[in-house]
DNA sequence: TTACAATTTCAAGGTATGATCAAACTAGTA
DNA sequence: TACTAGTTTGATCATACCTTGAAATTGTAA
């Protein structure tokens, strides 16, 4: 479900764009002036955030601009009729749209769904992420955490760390891995993948309990449930 | 500048509002009758046509449907003072405000002005603003600002913050930002891709706090939350 | 056209990070 | 216990990245 913070300090207006969205399945929540509700943009996590340009305490560009030096939620500005100068300041404070006051709720909902699709278009695409236990590895981003957290690994580290995702269960030898992460026709010694399993341990295991990497004397290493 | 067509056979009448017009920094054609001017206004493109109703060969209303059958510039219909159905007839056929002879020159000019601004609102939330952090990239108008102010960047800097911008999270290796910014089948050398971040980082960043491109040694770049 | 400025590209030198090696050490197994 | 497999460590080395100035190219004004 969608979460829709709406930061306008006309009551009645809130309370209707907030029935007509929650009709639409969306979750919605309202801050009545621009510090409160900057406080909550940056709190909590939002798919969308409507902000007034007019506020009280604290106008829709500055939220917006204070905003965007954190996050990068979508906003569209809510402007007057009339307000050119406003809507120029407000896209250049970094909204993603505008509309005009009063407006038909059926064209917020459109400008909302265009925003929405342009976003997954830019998010979705091919983004491959791994998942073992509480570990994830983003293969496109190169980002990996545990427990949440994001661990910062070397380009070698990465990849091992990866071979072991996609394989999960699966014993590697040492061999392999110098194959897949190395390259098969690598020169190194195979002990550059102990000193590397050393390095991931180090980064991913916390004090006291068994490793995520288990070594299978003999054979090679795994990860295993 | 703007392209302005009169379609108007009142020769003196032409003369005095081509003269007014191009004082206010318009470039201005002229036809006099309805059919070279309905020629003349398919055959180029122009951000308004100021049509008379009244014309020899084709009239201003026959001019007015069959330009709409091919395209929506702005027309303003020139009706006699008394001309009631004139103006219901010329609205009916598409067109986007009425002015009645004589006419004052300034009101000429303050419609014009405000089908311009009326067409200006109607394109700008169409805008691909990018949005990312406190960085805003404007596809079509190649704006990009940082905390609202505005920053130049050249074609090429432009182009490579771009890429960042619609892909953010996703790292850029050197080749595919070769690919995408100079093209994929361009001879230069990986390296002006490095001197080409150095650049944008010289002119996005504030001293003292990390980029907003980061390095992934042995990948290539990102931009990261 | 020429001259000048802006932009783009190249190349070389410097630096720091990360990869590798090798040797010493520890743990498991028979 | 002796032997092998795996771990740990610091030192060395390679290379990826950064930085810079200068050359080449492109655009623009006279």
């Amino acid at each position: 479900m969608k979460r829709i913070l709406i930061i306008e300090d006309e009551k009645s207006l809130v309370r209707f764009i907030q029935l007509e969205l929650e009709h639409e399945q969306f979750f919605v929540k309202a801050a009545y002036d621009g510090s409160s509700g900057l406080q909550l943009a940056l709190a909590e996590e939002w798919d969308m955030i409507l902000l007034d340009i007019m506020l009280p305490h604290l106008d829709g560009v500055e939220v917006c601009r204070r905003l965007r030096n954190a996050k990068s939620t979508p906003v569209i500005m809510l402007t007057a009729r009339d307000g050119l100068e406003d809507r120029v300041q407000g896209l250049d404070s970094g909204a993603d749209d505008y509309i005009a006051k009063p407006f038909d709720i059926e064209e917020l909902l459109a400008r909302m769904r265009a925003i929405f699709r342009r976003i997954e278009l830019q998010d979705q695409p091919n983004r491959a992420v791994l998942t073992f236990r509480d570990i994830t590895v983003d293969l496109d981003a190169r980002v990996a955490t545990r427990g949440g957290t994001p661990i910062e690994l070397t380009k070698r580290e990465f990849d091992l760390l990866a071979v072991f995702m996609k394989h999960p269960n699966l014993v590697q030898t040492r061999d392999m891995l110098l194959d897949l992460v190395w390259g098969y026709d690598s020169q190194v010694e195979t002990n550059v993948v102990d000193v590397y399993v050393r390095y991931l341990r180090n980064k991913l295991d916390s004090a006291g309990e068994e490793s995520v990497i288990q070594t299978v004397r003999g054979m090679g290493y795994v990860m295993r449930p």
